[in-house]
DNA sequence: CGTCAACTTGACTTCACTCAAATAAGGTGG
DNA sequence: CCACCTTATTTGAGTGAAGTCAAGTTGACG
């Protein structure tokens, strides 16, 4: 049933090619980022759409459909609510965070979005936008209409399946929050937000050799950790009295990835569609 | 754009009456459960179903098309994996416990399955199944094969629709968990966690009166909860002796809703699609 | 009637929060 | 370029909510 080319329930089919390569993907060693047709890859422009592309879902006409839409960048000034009203929408640059449904919620972010990631899924499910973003810093986002991208998702089905495969991701990264908050201590914590941000702007080029902007305040990390700001202060000295992490103003270091991940318990393979720890190959 | 009928990105369309039904239901009052066309509603056979229509997103006979797929009833003992395989299912009986990707977070589950809910979204979203599903009673689920749910998604475009709209409230529901774990505490927590169980349960006629069963140990509660057994120990004992609370045995009766919504600032919106406090109306 | 799992209780510990004040860092206008 | 103002970070002392450990107690079931 798996045999050949998953079919997924929308009638999308896995190019073979670029599914070979995620599968290979998978056995490579704990954070490296899967490089998948590295060749094509570096071609993808703008960047923001590799994410797309890493899901292994769509081939390269699927990715010429994507670029070829009629795009408009929108900016939005730090610390205000994105409006992006039916349409669909990817953050080009930037940093936001989600906001959960309830208004009481403005004290706990949900989730991080960062260049490349979906800011909202709801044309893909069809249900009236819930989330509220908010823009950390100035940001920019590409935009397309609801109008076009149901004709998107009409013409190119595997766009369609990749978006849906990225919102599972997006779960899997709620979830790895939920488990963060609720079993890992402070320190065990912030380590662990420190390596999925790395690991998530690395891979789309925004962080090299552990280095990286983190264009937030401690309270913004402690609005999304759950911990509150004098904590989170506490914690970062804790993280770099052992030389785990170095910082200057938003530029951080991760000098000690080693002991870092191994504190923060942390793996990316949450991070992946298919390259969990216990994963089988599931093409034969 | 959303002047009659809105169009989802699936191409499906929702019935006119279904929706307004829909719309009305969002000014009913706090706690109250959404009535809608409830002679049709008390129809639905089995109960199971009422959640998809619920959404109201299918007419009747997307509900028929619903109800004639070749539904196998498969059973679950308590404590043990659910083994789903690639295929689509629902929960029909008993309650469980779905935990995150990652193996370290058997110690977390990220969400509770009631009778009615969705196990498992991959077969609408194209991907592997992640999640882990653990009975916490003997359960019983119904089940298609995944090549009967992409035919079922084809012929009947509302239904996926609905699935994906399900999709959608069990991530709101997860967003409120995380802002429950990360904020609220353990005496809110646990006032919230009964307050949203028995809204869900009532919904699928499990709950009358406040009363209902919870046939989790408090060992089970606590991993919910991101608490420790004996800490849910205590909590319980505090809302029994507020008289918020009464139980005995694995039935609970919630004998003072007011105040323990109140204490747990639980408002059910979440948990309906489109019922938002500061929701208006998307029609005209 | 014995056994095992769940629940309960008490004493102690600790992680993270609170409150309050002191620096440091960034912008802005003069 | 400096004075000023604001926002962010840092530090300290004290508190409290929830965890830990360890020992009962209850209850279901064979």
């Amino acid at each position: 049933m798996t045999g050949s080319g998953v079919t997924n329930w929308l009638g999308a089919n896995t190019p073979e090619t670029n599914r070979r390569a995620s599968t290979e993907a998978a056995t490579s060693s704990r954070a490296d980022i899967p490089l998948r047709d590295s060749n094509i890859s570096s071609l993808i422009k703008p960047q923001i759409f590799s994410r797309f592309w890493s899901t292994g879902l769509l081939d390269r006409e699927d990715l010429q459909t994507l670029q070829a839409q009629e795009w408009t960048r929108r900016t939005v000034e730090a610390r205000t609510r994105f409006q992006m009203g039916r349409g669909f929408c990817v953050l080009a640059s930037g940093l936001a965070a989600r906001y959960g449904v309830s208004d009481a919620e403005e004290a706990q972010s949900t989730a991080l979005i960062v260049p490349g990631d979906i800011c909202d899924y709801s044309v893909a499910t069809g249900t009236e936008p819930r989330a509220r973003l908010v823009a950390l810093t100035k940001s920019s986002y590409l935009w397309i209409s609801a109008e076009q991208a149901i004709a998107l998702a009409e013409n190119a089905p595997n766009v369609l399946a990749a978006i849906l495969a990225q919102l599972v991701i997006d779960r899997a990264v709620s979830e790895e929050l939920l488990f963060s908050i609720a079993r890992r201590t402070a320190l065990e914590r912030t380590a662990h937000f420190l390596c999925e941000l790395e690991y998530r702007l690395r891979r789309m080029g925004l962080a090299h050799g552990g280095r990286f902007r983190l264009p937030m305040t401690q309270a913004e990390i402690g609005r999304h950790l759950g911990l509150t700001p004098v904590h989170v202060n506490r914690t970062m000295q804790e993280l770099r009295r052992r030389h785990f992490v170095r910082s200057n103003g938003s530029g951080v270091e991760l000098c000690d990835q080693q002991n870092l991940q191994q504190l923060a318990a942390f793996s990316p393979h949450y991070l992946n569609l298919s390259a969990g720890p216990s994963d089988q190959a599931f093409d034969a």
